[in-house]
DNA sequence: GGCTCGGGACATAAT
DNA sequence: GTCCCGAGCC
């Protein structure tokens, strides 16, 4: 193995190689983005079983997502791959660790839970909470489910219990009646043997804090710890890992550290400008005092970026210098200059759809292979893009949003077969109980939740209770009966299945819990559309079984997958296009990155825009989405934005004006704000910038105009629908046809040369005929606007123009005595 | 008891 | 746009 040793480190620059090679103590590598860092993590993993001859299984590498570990996972196998060795280096989520750790040794916790507990999704935990909520009798919508959630989630975090967020929220009544749910969440959660995410870390913390035996199993079993994306740690995960490294305190204390670290490693790998999950607990903090904590760590800083062209860099340590919490960290380009950042602005959010699908054409047509993302602030965003792409013809790949587990008819299934290992998991029986419809209506159900209540009893052990009595009527005695029967049958189902591997294998019980339980005859009885794609849905989580099953895997680690794999995490290599949140892109790299909506309230998002270090949070994220792109990166900003259905105007974000504007050329169709800003910047007219962009000390500022033609391209029928309604005239439907079919026409290529069909090169000359939508004007008291909307006709025109600073103004346009700005 | 329809409230990011 | 709940009808 020496050859492939010597080989792999020779393509590593020093400080890589340092942390390649660097075996023993604690290591803190701060990591740029497009540094190499998952590079060099394998590549350690890899040194450390073939150069250094460590266990493989005594190596653990922890990621917060499962994309995170797939792909490490998938990389050291490859690295690893024809060596000679004994097993694998555990590579898995915080999440999952716990529920291996719960899983072996959750019963010396002594809280009554048993191995063969529920976990709770936050879906679960909101159906659970709001029966909290009621049974505390208060209104459901004075406290929504919502509010609880993320109150009772951050006081776990904080390592509250109940009574210690009752006794710190007695002065606020809000938060008083929120303790109360809290309580009685947290009994129900204990009594239907269930796990929400944020027990799963507290739990083991726990565990590993009481129980020495698990603490000195696992100090001995992982000798070699390491954390990515550790700026993103909370607490919890530290002393998580913590406990892990450290495994018995008092013993550690009186060892020699020289002593101590012999044969043991602890690896943290972080950004801290990429910190940007601050709202799930995440505290940087704790990356600045790692060397607090351990005395005599090794500070490796790998500052070489190799990702990006130099001015994308540039782009992204202008924006990320605005940040006033961060550290001066390098970050070095080592590519070319590459192309000019390119912005567009657009009309609304299908028009950005259709035209970064358009653009992703047209790169695909110069480089077949290139690989596109699409990156935006809201997973609500994800749609245009989805019909835009379809429509276009692109392969493309969703990645968040609606999960394959999430649907409703995987859920069912998948609470089927949860009761068949926990029938006390009150959520899935409630979930199933009455689905498909076997007549147990909502008398029945109150009587089990009374039965509930009085016997202090899980709805599993009411159900047998409440059929005992008697006291039903006889229809809804046999409903109840025969639902006990189905979960009885997949019961002993599952206990085959435990008993002897391989009797009853996962699929069959997958099948079982479609079949016997009448699941499928209810979707077959449909006969629409819709049941069938279900039908097929369920298919697949039978395939996903049968998957599982070649993995050697139980039903619990089925259902485990299950419940934690909760983005379409494989996400297919062969897609062209990739759709996703900028929070999912972390990690990931694209030749082309396009990142839409650059708006105000929306990124950053109207709840950052109150907290300066939410600000700067979102600034972060702005950083990471930037740091995504290798050679192309688009910026796009929609006029008007649909936000619950309604259209409503918007602003541009403040993140495009610490763009450098040297480095970014406007290929908006029509006028754009960034030409105005620049425009204006250049002129006497300093103030109306600053207005507009809420900046005080204007940043120097470059006309770049890359086109002669200021008027717009059409090129599809939609497109002039559109031009039209922009200039208030209704379309004629038929009009088009013909000039829709024009041949194909190329878009970028500087669009200089192009005659367009409508004769719109007056369109941002408005006279004293009336403004046109897109027009910047003048006006006395609020200054320079962009005109969003025109209605009316005549003396009773009406304008919608948007003035920073002031929001948007409806104004008579005879009255409203505007200029041309 | 169960289903459908309509009104009202509402969505930041992820395990 | 989506989800949830209650009213009203079968």
């Amino acid at each position: 193995m020496q050859a492939a040793t010597a080989d792999y480190l020779s393509g590593l620059n020093a400080p890589q190689r340092d942390a390649v090679t660097t075996t023993e103590g604690p290591i803190l590598i701060l990591a740029g983005a497009g540094s190499g860092k998952t590079r060099v993590i394998t590549f350690r993993i890899a040194h450390l079983i073939q150069a250094a001859n460590v266990r493989p299984e005594s190596i653990l590498a922890v990621t917060f997502t499962n994309k995170a570990a797939g792909e490490m996972k998938e990389r050291v196998e490859k690295l690893l791959a024809g060596s000679q060795r004994t097993g694998s280096p555990l590579v898995s989520t915080f999440h999952a660790l716990c529920v291996r750790i719960l899983r072996r040794d959750i019963e010396k916790l002594g809280k009554g839970y048993t191995r063969s507990f529920t976990i709770y999704d936050s879906d679960d935990q909101q159906k659970l909470l709001r029966g909290c909520i009621k049974d505390c009798g208060f209104d459901d919508k004075q406290i929504t489910a919502r509010v609880a959630q993320t109150n009772i989630s951050s006081a776990k975090n904080r390592g509250e219990d109940p009574e210690m967020f009752a006794l710190k929220s007695e002065a606020d009544p809000k938060r008083a009646a929120i303790a109360r749910v809290y309580g009685l969440y947290e009994q129900r959660l204990q009594s239907s043997n269930a796990l929400d995410f944020d027990d799963l870390l507290i739990r083991t913390v726990q565990l590993l804090r009481t129980s020495e035996e698990t603490r000195r199993y696992y100090h001995n079993r992982f000798r070699h710890v390491m954390t990515d994306e550790f700026q993103d740690t909370n607490g919890i995960q530290y002393n998580l890992t913590r406990l892990l490294v450290e495994g018995d305190i008092a013993l550690n204390l009186a060892a020699r550290p020289e002593d101590f670290w012999r044969n043991r490693s602890f690896c943290v790998v972080g950004d801290e400008n990429q910190s940007i999950y601050k709202f799930r607990g995440s505290d940087f903090n704790i990356i600045l005092n790692f060397e607090r904590d351990f005395p005599g760590t090794k500070v490796i800083k790998l500052e070489d970026n190799y990702r990006s062209t130099k001015r994308i860099l540039e782009a992204a340590n202008k924006v990320i210098a605005n940040n006033s919490q961060r550290f001066d960290k390098l970050l070095r380009a080592n590519s070319a200059d590459g192309d000019k950042i390119r912005y567009s602005q657009v009309y609304d959010g299908e028009a950005e759809a259709r035209w970064i699908a358009g653009k992703i054409e047209e790169h695909l047509r110069r480089e077949p292979n290139l690989k596109a993302a699409v990156l935006y602030r809201t997973n609500a965003q994800s749609r245009s893009f989805e019909e835009a792409c379809r429509r276009a013809g692109l392969r493309y790949n969703l990645v968040g949003g609606f999960s394959f587990y999430e649907r409703a008819e995987v859920k069912d299934i998948v609470a089927y077969l949860k009761l068949a290992l926990n029938p006390n998991d009150s959520i899935a029986l409630q979930r199933v109980i009455n689905t498909p419809t076997r007549g147990i209506g909502k008398t029945t159900l109150d009587e089990i939740e009374r039965q509930t209540k009085e016997l202090g009893q899980s709805h599993w052990e009411a159900l047998a209770a409440v059929i005992e009595q008697g006291t039903l009527q006889a229809r809804a005695l046999n409903a109840l009966k025969s639902f006990q029967a189905v979960v009885n049958r997949l019961i002993e189902k599952a206990q085959e299945h435990s008993e002897k591997a391989g009797a009853t294998p996962i699929s069959e019980l997958v099948k079982a819990a479609v079949i016997d339980t009448g699941y499928e005859r209810m979707l077959k009885e449909e006969h629409t559309d819709e049941a069938e794609a279900r039908l097929l849905n369920l298919e697949e989580l039978v395939n996903a079984a049968a998957e599982s099953e070649t993995r050697q895997e139980t039903l619990r680690d089925f259902l485990d997958h299950a419940a934690l794999v909760s983005d379409t995490d494989q996400y297919k290599a062969e897609a062209e296009v990739t759709l996703m949140t900028m929070h999912a892109a972390k990690g990931l790299e694209f030749p082309l990155v396009f990142i839409a909506g650059l708006e105000e309230n929306l990124f950053p998002h109207s709840r950052a825009r109150e907290n300066p270090a939410e600000l700067e949070e979102e600034r972060r994220l702005c950083y990471v989405a930037i740091t995504r792109a290798e050679k192309y990166l688009y910026l796009t900003h929609a006029m008007k934005r649909r936000v619950y259905g309604e259209e409503l105007p918007s602003e541009p974000s403040r993140f495009l004006n610490e763009f450098p504007y040297e480095l970014i050329e406007d290929v908006s169709q029509g006028p754009s704000w960034l030409r105005f800003a620049n425009k204006t910047a250049t002129k006497e007219n300093r103030s109306a910038l600053d207005a507009l962009t809420g900046k005080s000390t204007p940043q120097p500022q470059l006309i770049k105009r890359t086109s002669n033609f200021q008027g717009q391209t059409y090129n599809s029928k939609d497109s002039v629908r559109e031009f039209f309604a922009r200039q208030g005239k209704q379309v004629d439907p038929g009009a088009f046809e013909s000039r829709a079919s024009t041949p194909e026409s190329k878009p970028e290529s500087r669009s200089e040369s192009r005659a367009e069909p409508s004769g719109s090169s007056k369109a941002s000359s408005g006279g004293s005929g009336g403004f046109k939508v897109g027009a910047r004007v003048r006006h006395a008291k609020y200054g320079v606007g962009l005109i969003i909307k025109r209605e009316g006709e005549g003396d009773s025109t009406k304008l919608t123009i948007n003035f920073p600073g002031y929001g948007p103004k409806k104004l008579i346009e005879k009255f409203a005595g505007l200029e041309k700005a």
